[in-house]
DNA sequence: TATTGTTATACTCTATAACTATA
DNA sequence: TATAGTTATAGAGTATAACAATA
């Protein structure tokens, strides 16, 4: 009863939190139909850039990366190995493990698939000088550190932009 | 080939694409946890907000303004009514709807649930000052109005924080 | 025993459609 | 005919568990 008169209540709007969840499925969405005519999610893109980034690194990785469960990751490179945009190899070290690669077919598919990303990401700051646009950028990355998202700045850390969940 | 050797590639985390898609799943599953003692979850909370600023509306403009389809509002709206925080009234004017009404005690879990997401945005923004709070506020609204989600001054546009979408 | 990858099953959520009653 | 609400069914996606191969 300490705050019952005192200020008024705020619409969902003015808080951050329905902002954001609003804004990541509406963006997510929206990226994810501009996607559509290479035949691809936002999910893939976040695979085949990690592995691009770091070439050769185990599923398990990857899914540590990409916040995927191994379960659903099989399935992902399985689709992706069959139509050639990447690869299992053997791993170096560790035999149980394999080796993933991107495939020029997926360099090539990515590629297209970020020239997609950056026109949309173009559109969503229109008239903003790229000092606005690294300001808000600056300003998420801080607000996930403090969310609890692991460290931005880290090259381990990925959005695969689908919003799938780890089972516990 | 007109990027393909000039500027780097950039990371997940350098696309607000990919931050926001991350946030928003991150942040309403971490509000969902902090909810859990009240046994609701953050769509439930978007529905009561909406009926406590619009007391009267109808399940289809409660629909439109939280962008969840009929079909899955009807069982929200059982719910709530079973458990006694909203009420389903004759509609005064149009016979074949209904007019939602808070009950008191609707109204009761629902400033505890405010309390809760006040403490938790409290939290994102640990140190700092309403002015960059405000800040981040207004530049998420200008995304979410440039992403094409509705105007975000506007009352009858809400998010429910949960990502359900209207099948077409 | 723990880890990596895989498969199978059950469950949740949602998309689609169809229905009733009002208008 | 169109709208508000409801119900039923099927499908997509995911959680859980269990398994084989390796460490």
């Amino acid at each position: 009863m300490s705050t019952s008169e005192g200020r008024p209540r705020l619409r969902l709007h003015e808080h951050p939190t329905f902002l954001l969840a609003q804004l990541g499925v509406h963006t997510t969405e929206r990226f994810g139909s501009l996607l559509a005519p290479l035949n691809i999610q936002p999910r893939h893109v976040a695979v085949l850039s990690t592995l691009l980034d770091r070439s050769g690194i185990s599923q398990q990785q990857l899914c540590e990366s990409l916040h995927i469960h191994r379960n659903v990751m099989v399935g992902m490179v399985d689709e992706l190995e069959r139509r050639g945009l990447v690869e299992r190899r053997r791993h170096p070290v560790q035999r149980r493990a394999h080796a993933l690669h991107v495939l020029p077919a997926g360099a090539e598919l990515l590629r297209k698939a970020e020239e997609i990303l950056d026109a949309y990401e173009a559109e969503l700051f229109e008239s903003d000088g790229s000092d606005v646009r690294s300001a808000v950028l600056e300003t998420l990355q801080r607000i996930a550190t403090r969310a609890g998202v692991r460290d931005a700045s880290q090259p381990e850390c990925g959005g695969c932009g689908a919003g799938e969940q780890v089972p516990h």
